[in-house]
RNA sequence: GGCCCCGUCGUCUAGCGGCCUAGGACUCUGGCUUCUCAAGUCAGCUACGAGGGUUCGAAUCCCUUCGGGGCUACCA
């Protein structure tokens, strides 16, 4: 059985079909194949499977780069960097698959068949009808030429398919082990359309011999089509010892055991880079679905994940997304980042949400308020509204909270802080802690958790702000003070 | 229906015949800390789908069964 002793150059490829934004479950296979690559000091190839060209768009295609990149999964052979057994577009390779089918036709591996879509699927009615296994027929396996000049003359248009012959085929998979498909369930199947385009059972298997790929590392849904793609390097005359490895990865799932989708939660990549997750919180939570490093660890950066990622590790069973722990993942992941890193990557997120201009006065604020909040972050999409408070031109305390402090008593507070406040030498969090304390604890005997927290609505504006008195002294007296003041 | 894959706390997982009265993380609950929220910290809840074997001994091996998923296209 395929199983190849003598070593050779790990390729491994990720070969998306971009229909569509880039997801979860196809960036997980990409990371896997990527860490797989990094780990054995491979190459890891990027190719584009657009046969489809109705459904793969250019937009879709720059998309999946830009997205690879952002995570930090670059590859070595692709497009933009090129290679030496490109190109990387299925669709500028066309001439290739046809040459083979060719082949395949003349040696006699594959013939036409000129069964229309009708006639099909009154084969396949009829097989459920009779409860037997289902797929072609054979039909035109071995058509007489009247039969087929009877054909062309009906001005019907063949496809190229796949003779299947007798027996099984059994490979190793790295995950699941020997496993075998019995031809009887294994139809011929079509490698050509009537239109001339190739189908990707042929596309995926010419390029993956042609490109030298070592392992395939690819989703679970198309274990059952890895007996085709045997059939294809038999019939390319590649030696068993050539045949790529394949391990076949566990699904990623939604919530209710579906397959994840739109409805299930969010799956596009670009929508949690939205949203203010970090690539390497995303490519740490995503290595943990499917896989993980043992001994109870969790936490692993992108190099680490490169030195500690096996395929021996890899589950055989599927795993549902857990948006909380991704969650939980991010807000570790902005917690150790450098305070530079922080400021950086949520300065975007604060112009965006028009929070901030851009004056240097505002980031020189920012670069002293930034690390009180990291540690309160789960997302960089939070920043904006946290930090509001400190660059709002017109201030106004949130309805929520507004009725909080209306009363008499709060009225009194405000007033009694008000006037204290403006004992306060150096404007610096610990004066004002002090000057408060003393006031509202030791002199009105208040509870600090009910007197500061009517000063944090009426200078935050809300009741859940970064630490009081870090906030005033980033405000400043002036500002502090008047928003005080207005509300006595 | 047929073929194939899969089955440990709610979720992700550790475990690869004795170290398991099953460990960690997330979630949830309660406590501590505390100017709010977080963070941190302590504790708690909760799992080997079921039934048969094999063995001195099974979460770990085998069989059956039930359950979930994939494929069954001129999609990938």
């Amino acid at each position: 059985m395929p199983n190849n002793s003598v070593a050779r150059p790990v390729r491994v490829r990720f070969a998306p079909s971009p229909t569509g934004d880039l997801h979860v479950g196809n960036i997980r296979t990409a990371l896997f194949d990527w860490a797989y690559a990094r780990h054995t000091g491979g190459t890891f190839i990027f190719r584009i499977e657009d046969t489809d060209k109705d459904r793969v768009t250019d937009e879709y295609i720059q998309a999946a780069a830009d997205t690879l990149k952002w995570l930090g999964l670059t590859w070595d052979e692709g497009p933009e960097v090129g290679g030496p057994y490109g190109p990387y577009l299925q669709s500028e390779r066309l001439d290739i698959y046809a040459t083979w089918a060719a082949k395949f036709l003349a040696d006699g591996f594959a013939y036409h068949c000129y069964c229309s879509a009708d006639e099909l699927e009154a084969v396949r009615e009829a097989q459920r009808k009779a409860n037997v296994a289902p797929g072609y027929n054979g039909h035109c396996r071995d058509l007489s030429a009247d039969h087929i000049a009877a054909y062309k003359s009906e001005g019907r248009l063949p496809v190229v398919r796949m003779r299947m012959p007798d027996g099984s085929t059994t490979f190793t998979d790295l995950i699941r082990g020997e496993v075998t498909f019995d031809h009887n369930f294994v139809p011929d199947f079509v490698l050509v359309r009537a239109n001339g385009s190739p189908l990707y059972t042929l596309a995926v298997a010419v390029d993956d011999v042609m490109m030298k790929v070592s392992h395939v590392l690819r989703g679970e849904d198309l274990l059952s089509s890895t007996p085709r793609q045997i059939r294809v390097y038999q019939a390319m005359g590649v030696s068993e010892a050539d045949y790529p490895l394949f391990a076949h990865l566990p699904f990623v799932m939604g919530q209710d055991n579906a397959k994840l989708s739109k409805r299930n939660g969010e799956v596009s990549i670009a929508w949690y880079r939205e949203r203010g997750f970090l690539p390497e919180a995303i490519c740490n939570y995503l290595a943990l679905l499917g896989w993980s490093p043992g001994e109870d660890r969790e936490d692993v950066t992108m190099k680490e994940l490169t030195e500690l990622f096996t395929v021996e590790r890899v589950h055989s069973s599927p795993a549902r997304f857990d948006m909380k722990k991704l969650e939980a993942i991010n807000g570790d992941k902005i917690r150790a980042l450098s305070p530079e890193l922080f400021l950086e990557k949520s300065l975007p997120f604060l112009t965006d949400a028009k929070v901030l201009t851009g004056s240097a006065e505002e980031l020189a604020v920012l670069g002293k308020a930034l690390p009180i909040i990291q540690e309160r972050v789960a997302t960089l999409a939070e920043v904006p509204a946290m930090l509001k408070f400190l660059f709002v031109k017109e201030f106004e305390v949130e309805e929520s909270s507004l009725s909080k402090i209306t009363d008499e008593e709060s009225k009194k507070l405000l007033s009694v802080a008000y006037d204290r406040l403006q004992s306060v030498g150096d404007w610096t969090h610990e004066g004002i802690e002090e000057v408060l304390r003393k006031a509202l604890i030791e002199e009105l005997g208040l509870k600090p958790r009910i007197a500061f927290s009517a000063i944090r609505i009426a200078v935050t504006g809300s009741h859940i702000s970064p630490p009081l008195f870090e906030s005033m002294e980033l405000l400043g007296r002036e500002i502090s003070l008047s928003r005080l003041k207005s509300l006595i």
